[in-house]
DNA sequence: TTGTTTACATACAAAGTTGTATGTATATTA
DNA sequence: TAATATACATACAACTTTGTATGTAAACAA
């Protein structure tokens, strides 16, 4: 059988995906060859350079499956108006965040991949920057909740609603970057939610 | 001129290096080749075969004379018996990073390889345990310091010391892959003193 | 039912990369 | 001062990887 239907081609795309981040995962973005990839989904390079058209491609949809519906969430559960507690609701994206990382095993090593085995460099290198505008984003709504916060009185510190979801994304940053590292669950997988209240109590009056 | 003198050879040497991390920095580590390297050197591939066997120990003599300074410094700054200010003192220690990244370009350089141009599989995964286990140092140095503050009286809250640790170390990382991945010193480079003495006065009584 | 497009597989050419083997002139040593 | 080890440069063989070009049988459209 030489063509496929519509269906079983879609499946074939699909099959290439997740072979291709089986592959990253192990060997690394660079390292890996679009024949390791084809080998890994039992398909020729001929059906992968048919789906994408290169390796950077190829990366993109991959990433875009995980992060993309990522974005939203954490879009929603942001914009969520709820008055009465601000900071609770930063709590809440936080952990939402983790969440998604607990749940979905794609979602995990699409991260490590990102992370720690991938290089960001030439056509890669706006891979980097469009995650750190959306992290971007991100602070600035945290600091809208903050400011919140402030207004209504519910704020422990004197510090500025600028200063404190910075202060809240380093925290974030590193505690997803720690997360995913941490591999054998030792340290932080099974702390995060406790970190996260944490960080939250120290704000709350 | 064949055979240079010692003294020529050990300028050689760092002539490779210093060529290997401007190629990692704009190519990635994976997709530089020994050919480059060396013709970033003015040398040709038998120089840099010479002196390092392959690419990987090339990357860990690269590494190496930016992190086990570093690491001293860091064990220098935490290890001074202060005990009139232990919190201080972390903070004091959390400063003195970022003034060794601001003022080695090597430093910063040789850190944005390590953190968004390289792919830590194979050979290279260890040097992520090595990190791994050289945080988890700091991490409990910390937790140390946080321990005689509490005894002391100087903590504003009633956290363990052992989760103020970890959380001080979240604020750390991420604080360290921003300030590095902040090229236009937009966000965080200029910013990162006020983030540490907020993250360490949110914590003092 | 026939033509056309699709979804791949196969084949090929070109270039790059690695490690090593070998050459060689000069430091260094004894 | 002769022998040897050093600090490279040059040459070579093997392998990998890439993109594309071509082949092909089945799906789909008309």
């Amino acid at each position: 059988m030489v063509r496929q239907t519509k269906e079983n081609a879609e499946i074939t795309r699909q099959r290439i995906i997740d072979a291709a981040r089986k592959v990253f995962l192990s060997r690394g973005v660079s390292r890996t060859s679009m024949e390791q990839i084809a080998a890994e989904a039992r398909v020729t390079r001929g059906a992968v350079y048919w789906h994408f058209s290169n390796k950077t491609e190829l990366f993109g949809a991959l990433r875009e499956q995980v992060i993309l519906p990522l974005i939203d969430r954490m879009d929603d559960s942001l914009l969520i108006e709820n008055n009465d507690d601000p900071i609770g609701q930063i709590g809440k994206f936080l952990s939402a965040t983790i969440d998604a990382l607990n749940d979905s095993s794609d979602t995990r090593q699409t991260f490590e991949i990102m992370m720690v085995k991938c290089e960001y460099v030439d056509d890669l290198s706006v891979v980097l920057e469009q995650t750190l505008s959306n992290c971007e984003r991100i602070t600035k709504k945290i600091e809208q909740l903050y400011e919140r916060a402030k207004t209504k009185g519910q704020l422990k510190t004197i510090d500025s609603p600028a200063i404190l979801s910075m202060d809240t994304h380093l925290f974030f940053s590193g505690l997803i970057h720690l997360w995913v590292k941490d591999l054998d669950h030792k340290h932080y997988r099974n702390q995060a939610k406790d970190l996260i209240n944490n960080h939250i109590n120290l704000r709350r009056k």
